[in-house]
DNA sequence: ATTATTCATCGTATATTTACGATTAACAAT
DNA sequence: ATTGTTAATCGTAAATATACGATGAATAAT
């Protein structure tokens, strides 16, 4: 048995790791439970949390990256909520993954 | 409105973090996709993926870390396969955060 | 125009992650 | 004892992530 059919990742494989890559600060878990709660302008989320404004807003930046979050803007705030629908597909994937397991 | 409570991140949501930063890698998802068809060993995880040996088994060491799998000693051999019952948990932390949603 | 408010971005320092080759460890078989 | 096989660990280089303060941008209100 020589040797072997490497192959690079699955879109899919990437895919769900970008999602977990999001998921796996705990302010951005933070940050999502907030908007779970209620749609915040930034400056909310920076009070409830122990981290500098411009941190915050990195994160924010990440999880609108992958669009879990959105930002409406009402000059000089913007208040972000939760993408419902990303949110809800977030889930499916991941499911999904589980799902190939039994 | 000075200011406010700032509080550190809460045990959950360190715990999430903690395992999507373990699935946050193409190399650690496919790693559990093969071990969820079958049990294997190291060299056969090597032999499908683009990756040194070096690497693959310091993937297995994080995935091992959490306790999403476990390894069996069979010299020289080692036999990894998925925790089920972590696996399931990993299902059901996640599924809690969705839950918070609607 | 000036001021106040909110947020993004920039620059930067530090820490963590990722990857590899080389080496070591643990045994089985000879 | 020597050899072969497999996997862990070490050392290390490069990339990425994280955090902060300082600055800049966009507007509303005065």
């Amino acid at each position: 048995m020589a040797t072997s059919k490497k192959h690079i990742f699955l879109d899919e494989e990437i895919k769900i790791a970008e999602i977990a890559k999001v998921l796996s600060h705990p302010a951005r878990i933070a940050i999502i439970r907030i908007l779970l709660k209620k749609d915040c302008i930034c400056k909310e989320i920076v009070e409830e949390l122990p981290l500098a404004q411009s941190t915050v807003s990195q994160h924010l930046k990440e999880l609108k990256k992958v669009d879990l979050i959105s930002g409406e803007i009402e000059y000089p705030k913007i208040c972000y909520r939760i993408n419902r629908t990303m949110w809800q597909k977030v889930q499916n994937d991941l499911i999904k993954l589980f799902k190939s397991c039994c």
